[in-house]
DNA sequence: GGTGAAGATTACCTTGAGGTAAGTGCATGC
DNA sequence: GCATGCACTTACCTCAAGGTAATCTTCACC
């Protein structure tokens, strides 16, 4: 990143390709992901280590095993995680992150850090406005 | 940037005590904008200059106007942009990118060279991975 | 031989994001 | 005097994401 406004630039101009008829863009298609509800929180889940599906299921009690199941496939689809399967006495199956998905921690990581150091501000923004409204 | 493992951590942490009762997660609430269909474009074009309504209508021509207002109006709630009114003849509106709608373009970059780079081998994953189905 | 855990799949249903289309008030240009 | 552009607002409708819940198979344990 050198330039912000620059990047900013190439990105509308790819966009503008894209809806030109060439398919989704890139840049739409990562974000589809990275706005998924349960995506990223599973990816960062398993950067702190490879996981079984039930402990998966425990780290992160508020998803269904629906969409477990489901966001998991998408992200082994993608080649952002991968599924090892151990044909133990119960069968268990481990996901991994392959080096792709942990490639995508850095830049998500500074998406987590500019929403952490902003968030207060934006609370402060989102308070003026509604006490005028 | 130091370790995307430790970040990932701090992530899940803070995400946890979020889910404890304390309110949605700021990241979650970030998230949320840049998963949003139209938030960043919007920013991204905005971040190339100033842009009245309906000059931001026809760089973005697939946006409906009722999406157009809605997001503004967020965007412009969380002061990420701002509105300025200047009562000429027929009352023209510009949009600006705020300090803090500027600074999301970098970490926000950084995700949008990660897509770009990527975009290839995750393209080449779900052919391999669809090809096995 | 009944229970429970592992790792799912399936059917059904609800909710809300976002699209379409039409209307509004005002002013200039033809 | 009709149309057009600007900046919206409102009503209505659709579709798909995601939740709930039931079901499945295999093995180990008691």
């Amino acid at each position: 990143m050198q330039n912000a406004v620059e990047t900013a630039e190439i990105y509308i101009e790819r966009w503008s390709a894209a809806a030109g008829e060439t398919g989704p863009c890139p840049v739409r298609d990562v974000l589809d992901k990275i706005g998924d509800k349960w995506s990223m929180l599973l990816v960062m889940t398993l950067a702190c280590g490879d996981k079984r599906f039930n402990e998966l299921h425990r780290e992160v009690p508020d998803i269904s095993q629906k969409m477990l199941t489901q966001t998991l496939r998408d992200l082994q689809r993608d080649g952002l995680v991968s599924r090892h399967v151990f044909d133990t006495k119960p069968p268990s199956v481990e996901y991994r992150l392959t080096p792709l998905g942990h490639s995508l921690i850095v830049p998500f990581g500074h998406l987590i850090e500019w929403a952490n150091g902003s968030i207060r501000r934006i609370e402060a923004a989102r308070k003026d406005f509604d006490a005028v409204r």
